[in-house]
DNA sequence: TAGAATATCTACTCACCAGTATGATGCATG
DNA sequence: CATGCATCATACTGGTGAGTAGATATTCTA
């Protein structure tokens, strides 16, 4: 009896987003398929990521408890505990499933014999269709802050294998005449930031697809904001991907 | 007696973070300065925002106790809780400390008698500022899941007025010819984005300053990445702020 | 100088949550 | 069908941290 009318309720503070259909249960579930146990572990375990990863984006990595997580899936904690060893892995294999697909296409996107303008886009298409995807929300948010320094230095180390690739391709475009001659360093910082961000408006089920905001984010970058002499009536001669 | 030698440490798994100098106290606080009670309760509020501010930056929302808060400024919790009402109303202070700049300058973006393109020069060079200021982390990183339902819609519609504010410049820069053709929805997310980013990476006592990484931004978005026909000298007629 | 208002502290409560101890249940295979 | 392994659950621990109760000290005011 604290008598103020004002809103107590500990919880309801702490939890500030008790959300409607909290214990929201994942589409596809190993175990909700059949009621008999099937041993097939690395799908499990990927089921258990991809449940964190959906959790880690409505609710957040601090606000979603290892219990959220086994409800989702319909198991209990220790089960989860059974696939990954505690919550900050679950955050990093997030990360990585996130991430990986941009690393190769950097890793692809060598090949000397292709203007490295054209590379670029490719990388970035990559880049934005990543992030828009159902782990791009763990890949950007993965904080240094969350996590023990050696995972902390692990994440970053890959993130900076993607920063130098683009940089790479940069000075490589101005070489080849195909980019602006630019600070490869600041560029490589307004893409990464611009594509990073995606993952905090975009939500599925949207007009757009992550490839096409890619598209459209790279004709931004390319064209520029200040008005072009109207004699180039091809602006993007490589063909977009996709 | 748990056996494995593996990693226990529950505290140490729980707080990734102890960082050295934990109780890093702040530079100024109007506690520290004189030991009797110093009657100013405004100038002591701010103190406790800046303190937090301070504090998210370093560790994040989530791995900042008032705790800690409290020992920066080297007093007990409940001093705290006498100039705040809780945490979330702490995030919230940072996060409009942080961007009333930006609003502010937004707001005098309105005088139609110069281009559109250098008035948006003005208000991406406030947004990076403001970014990169002690505030900015708070600023962008104040997520929708760790605030109450009224908080995040205010904050919504703060930052949506920017965001409008952005693309009205372009759509009017469009009108008068200083800005290319594009889609304002979506050069606004790609502008909105990479500044967003710069809280990212940018620490103080850094080679460059706020201001500078905004007018390297501002360059890259208005020249693009795609070569420019060599027959206009002059790239930005406009002169940058400041 | 007596009270009132302001400012601050010590010492709590209580919910939440990561992670675990322990044991049960099914499955394969000899 | 016994034994060992894989899988999963119940029920717990221990620690953390938001927020508070209640007392105390200091300053202002009448």
């Amino acid at each position: 009896m604290t008598g103020m009318p004002t809103s107590r309720r500990k919880t309801a503070l702490a939890r500030p987003h008790p959300a409607a259909t909290d214990t929201a249960a994942v589409q596809d579930s190993p175990w909700r398929a059949s009621r008999e146990r099937v041993r097939d572990r690395q799908v499990k375990r990927e089921a258990v990521i991809r449940a964190a990863a959906h959790a880690f984006n409505r609710k957040g990595y601090h606000n979603t408890s290892l219990d959220d997580i086994a409800a989702a899936l319909e198991v209990s904690k220790p089960t989860v505990y059974y696939y990954v060893s505690n919550k900050e892995q679950l955050l990093f294999e997030c990360f990585v499933a996130g991430i990986e697909p941009i690393r190769a296409a950097v890793r692809a996107a060598r090949s000397p014999n292709v203007p490295a303008r054209e590379r670029l886009q490719t990388v970035l298409g990559h880049y934005g269709q990543a992030v828009a995807s159902e782990f791009g929300w763990c890949m950007v948010r993965a904080e240094d802050q969350d996590l023990s320094p050696t995972m902390s230095a692990h994440i970053k180390s890959l993130k900076s294998e993607i920063d130098q690739g683009i940089r790479r391709l940069l000075r490589e475009g101005m070489q080849d005449g195909s980019i602006q001659p630019c600070d490869p360093k600041m560029t490589a910082f307004a893409l990464a930031g611009a594509l990073n961000w995606i993952a905090h408006w975009y939500r599925e089920n949207q007009s757009m697809t992550g490839a096409q905001i890619a598209t459209a984010f790279i004709a931004i970058f390319e064209n520029g904001l200040l008005p072009r002499t109207p004699l180039s009536p091809e602006r993007a001669p490589g063909g977009s991907e996709r």
